[in-house]
DNA sequence: CAAGATTGACCAATCAATCTTT
DNA sequence: AAAGATTGATTGGTCAATCTTG
């Protein structure tokens, strides 16, 4: 029989609507202000970051924890958007490069104040400095490299 | 300008990353043991917890933060699955009343040690007891009462 | 009118199969 | 065959409108 101890299932429930609850209001903070969903600033984002060199849809796979086929579509629905801009690569005829646009580096910018302002209110006004900085890092010990079911 | 500090935004994506790698790691032991989603345990625990009197949809609403709508097409495959049963209010001529059968408290018997192991090898066995205490409570402090979007 | 709940239409996520290139 | 990426079909989630009862 497994050992789990109500501390473990507190801190498990606290860590789901935590998480929850923030993702909801930021989400929500973007919705109020007409600007699209979080995970495409999360896009915009690593696409900037890559600049100008542009990035691999399935470099974005990785570091978004997103499966193939949403990539995919995603990146479609952005780029029918006029946010990023989708070519070839020209080393590798399989696959693309994705590049920002001027629109989406625009577009992050204007995310940026609202998704700011809602980790502010949500996170960092709610905890202690000492909190945050244990929160920070306690959190990065669960996402291991190894783990089972990422193969 | 909002003064976002390096640590907040460390505590976010650690919390996010954390919290999602785990879910990540519960459903995919769950759909491994061809179990139902992780979505179907919370209501199966809701409303067992309150047999035999059963539950109003409204309810499982408000504890599980789902909309309306949501729980109205869930609650229809999980009686369609057989696990729950819905009746009439007798109280209330709009209302519905929830109730377990005894697949659904069965079903919620064989999901309850994949969903235990997980945790344990996901959460419990990766930080101390310290930092599962601590980890409790600070997330505790994230799901107040008065989100502003939660009106 | 407000509260509980449902439905139709639409959008997004998912699975399996497929295609091209390495 | 494996890697990068896409597509068709299905399912699930979302929005707005609707229905019934309090």
């Amino acid at each position: 029989m497994t050992s789990l101890t109500r501390n473990t299932l507190a801190a498990w429930t606290g860590l789901i609507t935590g998480s929850g609850h923030l993702l909801s209001l930021i989400e929500g903070q973007l919705k109020d202000a007409d600007l699209p969903q979080l995970g495409w600033y999360d896009v915009l984002w690593e696409v900037e970051k890559s600049s100008p060199s542009g990035l691999r849809p399935f470099e974005l796979q990785s570091r978004l924890l997103l499966t193939q086929y949403n990539i995919s579509r995603l990146l479609d629905r952005m780029a029918a958007a006029g946010l990023i801009r989708l070519a070839p690569s020209p080393d590798d005829g399989r696959g693309k490069i994705v590049f920002l646009t001027a629109e989406g580096r625009d577009m992050r910018c204007r995310m940026w104040p609202v998704y700011a302002q809602a980790l502010q209110t949500g996170l960092h006004d709610r905890l202690s400095a000492d909190e945050i900085t244990s929160l920070a890092q306690i959190t990065r010990k669960l996402r291991a490299e190894d783990h089972p079911h990422f193969e």
